[in-house]
DNA sequence: CCCACTTGCTAATCCGATTTAACAAGCTGG
DNA sequence: CCAGCTTGTTAAATCGGATTAGCAAGTGGG
């Protein structure tokens, strides 16, 4: 791309050394003999020419590219996808690394592809992520490579998995229940996904349910029952239409997605009744849509941000990677969808 | 990363021939006389090998590395981004390219940075790209390079720009207003952002609202009032529930993006109009939650993932690049928000 | 004065490809 | 029978750095 860019030579030809010299001084290194004057020469030189080092060249010898591969099944298209790719790029950024984002679309034969297409161009660390947290069997060609999962699992696979902590997720929608003076009426939207609906539950959503139900229990309060549907909006305006026209009167809903959630207003407000003043909501991910509902609505945050810079900061970490299941918080957003439980 | 890979070198020996014959049979090449036998043993070595070039060894000699940076403001953090990347992506990969990505986050010290990052890793070109359509002024290392303008325009900088045709897309609403019967009670909700009130309008407000008279006026219709406010839900609610206060009876609403509409379908919600009984409303942008509202929102959509392929394919196009505006299309997405005008 | 040891620097090699220049062997036509 | 052409192949240079091995000049001790 356009014109000739000044190399190292150059360089060393300006300020009177060798490329050796010059290549020691650049690097700062301490390790071979320099006078402080052919250092400065060489540092001025370079500083005078603008030179900026061929990394490409660079790396056929250091085998460092300082450039990490991300491969994802079709993370560009949720709406949480930015957040990840921001959290890891800037991580990366940090370090001095770039990533080379890619996506598969769930096509096995795509996702070989691109991973030889990211081991072709040598980075030095590839990270296999996940649109939602799942179990994945990662292609054979990163078998042996230096990776990270990020929003995925693969029991037998040798690597470090980044995944957000819903358990406790699930136990903090609970306390923020049982703070609010919530023991009774207490409905899940969503359920356990334990026979799966919607592939997105089927970790979450039982995650979530044993946390919540733990802490619930604890608190002397306890379900009063659980609807097992899918996790998409109009799901939820069915079914808690449906709940509403059995005669069942809600105080609090615990939905187990935000879409779920904004249903669940539609049926509401359908309904007549209001929230939090006649139900509370509560829910999980914190999409954008959570902070612009009317009432905003309290939920679980998905740390998206967070596992994306941890995957990579992972890959970074010198050594060995432990095959480790790295659980990141998922932050309370108090809006104000929950509020006392209507009395009577 | 991990063992030895197989080189070009390894290919030659096991073929019994020299690597500058290797290299040529395995680069299909028939500038030079090779047998058919010879050329079957190297393909058939590298086939057992399973060799792989080495891509960054390649370019050293070749000064081209198949790949393309994208520098962006924060395109991560906005609901389209994704489509973006992904058509940018798809775009890359067909042609066996992968794409750096970079986020600046508007900061032009971290522009200039990712800039010099991305050429020192010899990017054979570079996309610049905004969050949403606007004027903006490329870093200085972006000069004289292979790039292109995604979503945004720079007078004088001699690069091509892809943008969204907003023109056209603000004719497109007026006409399935016309075509619906809409010719009185039609306001405009978000104006035109002359006097820029949010950043994103003004490219965006000021076309869309001009395609929208033009073809209005052509129509016999007119516009009965435009509410110059910004653009997010909340100035939606607020701007449709003073209109309604105010004694106005709309009998069709064009809200400048969708987040607009959203508020708008609160406010009219909440004074008991229906969508489209009462009030049609029409929009753009096109953001998920548009599909999901109820009823769904017709509106004309941003062509994201167009827009990101064609910024690649731009880039990937042989020759110099053009300083061409190009502008793509925006469909119509029709769906349950616009009907006849309520009778009366 | 000579040997050993620093100090400061460079020549040469390597990384893994692509590409240029050249060369050996076989064939053909005069 | 030999010059000249074709055919098939390879040695060597190149890309831009990093690294290894080694060398010349200066210093100090005996």
């Amino acid at each position: 791309m356009s014109e000739r860019r000044i190399t190292m030579a150059d360089v060393a030809r300006k300020a009177g050394v060798s490329s050796t010299t010059a290549s020691f001084a650049l690097a700062g290194r301490t390790d071979m003999r320099i006078s402080d004057a052919a250092r400065a020469r060489v540092l001025e030189a370079a500083e005078e020419l603008g030179y900026r080092p061929n990394v490409t060249a660079r790396s056929l010898r250091t085998k460092s590219t300082q450039t990490i591969g991300l491969v994802s099944d079709r993370i560009t298209t949720t709406p949480f996808a930015g957040d990840v790719i921001r959290g890891a790029m800037e991580a990366a950024r940090e370090r001095d690394n770039l990533l080379f984002i890619t996506e598969a679309g769930g096509d096995s034969d795509a996702e070989s592809s691109l991973v030889h297409a990211l081991l072709d161009r040598q980075v030095d660390a590839l990270i296999y992520a996940s649109m939602f947290t799942r179990y994945v069997t990662p292609p054979k060609e990163l078998f042996g490579r230096r990776v990270v999962l990020l929003n995925c699992l693969a029991p037998g696979f040798a690597a470090p998995s980044v995944v957000p902590d819903e358990v406790e997720a699930g136990r903090d929608a609970a306390r923020a229940l049982l703070a609010a003076g919530h023991t009774e009426g207490i409905w899940a939207i969503g359920g356990h996904q334990a026979l799966p609906a919607t592939p997105e539950g089927i970790i979450a959503g039982n995650e979530r349910m044993r946390g919540l139900e733990e802490v619930l229990r604890e608190g002397g309060a306890r379900l009063e029952g659980v609807v097992e549907c899918d996790w998409g909006t109009p799901d939820g305006h069915r079914e808690v239409s449906a709940l509403l026209a059995q005669g069942h009167r809600p105080r609090a809903l615990v939905c187990l997605n935000d879409r779920l959630s904004f249903g669940a207003y539609q049926a509401l407000g359908e309904a007549g009744l209001s929230v939090p003043g006649d139900v509370s909501v509560i829910s999980f991910d914190d999409q954008d849509i959570a902070s612009v509902l009317r009432p905003a609505l309290t939920t679980v945050r998905l740390p998206h941000y967070q596992l994306g810079r941890l995957a990579v900061e992972l890959t970074l970490r010198s050594g060995p990677l432990e095959a480790v299941v790295h659980r990141v918080p998922m932050p309370l957003q108090e809006r104000a969808s929950v509020g006392a439980p209507a009395t009577g």
